[in-house]
DNA sequence: CTAGAGTTTGACACTGGTGTCAAGGTCAAG
DNA sequence: CTTGACCTTGACACCAGTGTCAAACTCTAG
């Protein structure tokens, strides 16, 4: 498939797609015009990629986090200390992420509940 | 407490506090110097706002949020519809980023335990 | 063959969150 | 009273993530 599909298939515009590409988070290859060319895999590595973005985590990391989870993948196991290293340090820094959001979601939700508001919960995972 | 205590306490800069407080984030009353006093109560504040613009929300939606949290504690249940409806829809946002959050967790954690890093998980609260 | 839609690269621009610096006020300690 | 640490505001600057536009190319449909 062409950019412009995947563009529509993930809701991320073709510019992003190719920074993201540029910022090494992306491989595609090309067909034989220089068009890129991308397969089923690359729409959920969009999706991964724009929603840790979304998510506060800056692009250097994402790649850090990705060629991590491509590596487990690929039953990998190589892996210098030093990266485990940092890939931990990380996984602080997203766990503060989670635990801030998750108070934030709660609230919100028990606050649409105390005002009853309820109603309009129906498309979120229900308190727990 | 003066900014620059404050400052200490929640490792965010002076300048990042006033760009908050210019942002509606946060209410500082003055002294007579002209000093911005801040309460216990507002270390846990920037430490909330501060988490959540780290987490990728913009400030904008910070202050909806707190505000929604602030509401919530003043059991002041006043709450326009469409203030709620907004709410909703931030909610499948925090969500949203929440989710790919954990997932993202979840690989790293599994993948340091895959690759006998386990060590490094001392300080994370436990694979659920 | 032509038109129109989609693609490529590259440039420019904007926004939001931050850092840093400058010029001047406040205050406590010496 | 002076000095040094801390505060004030305001400006300038930077980076990352995005949007948008332009010029040129490709392809498909008519």
């Amino acid at each position: 498939m062409k950019i412009g599909e995947l563009a529509a298939r993930t809701g991320v515009s073709p510019r992003l797609i190719r920074y993201y590409e540029q910022q090494g988070l992306l491989v595609a290859d090309r067909a034989a015009n220089g068009y890129r060319t991308y397969t089923e895999q690359h729409v959920e590595r969009v999706d991964r990629v724009a929603g840790l973005v979304q998510a506060g985590v800056p692009t250097r990391l994402v790649k850090v986090l990705l060629d991590a989870e491509d590596a487990a993948e690929r039953k990998d196991p190589t892996c210098p200390r030093e990266v485990a290293a940092q890939l931990a340090e990380e996984l602080v820094g997203v766990q503060a992420r989670i635990d801030c959001l998750t108070k934030s979601r709660d609230t919100i939700r028990d606050f649409l509940v105390a005002t009853q508001h309820e109603i309009l919960l129906q498309d979120t995972p229900v308190p727990r």
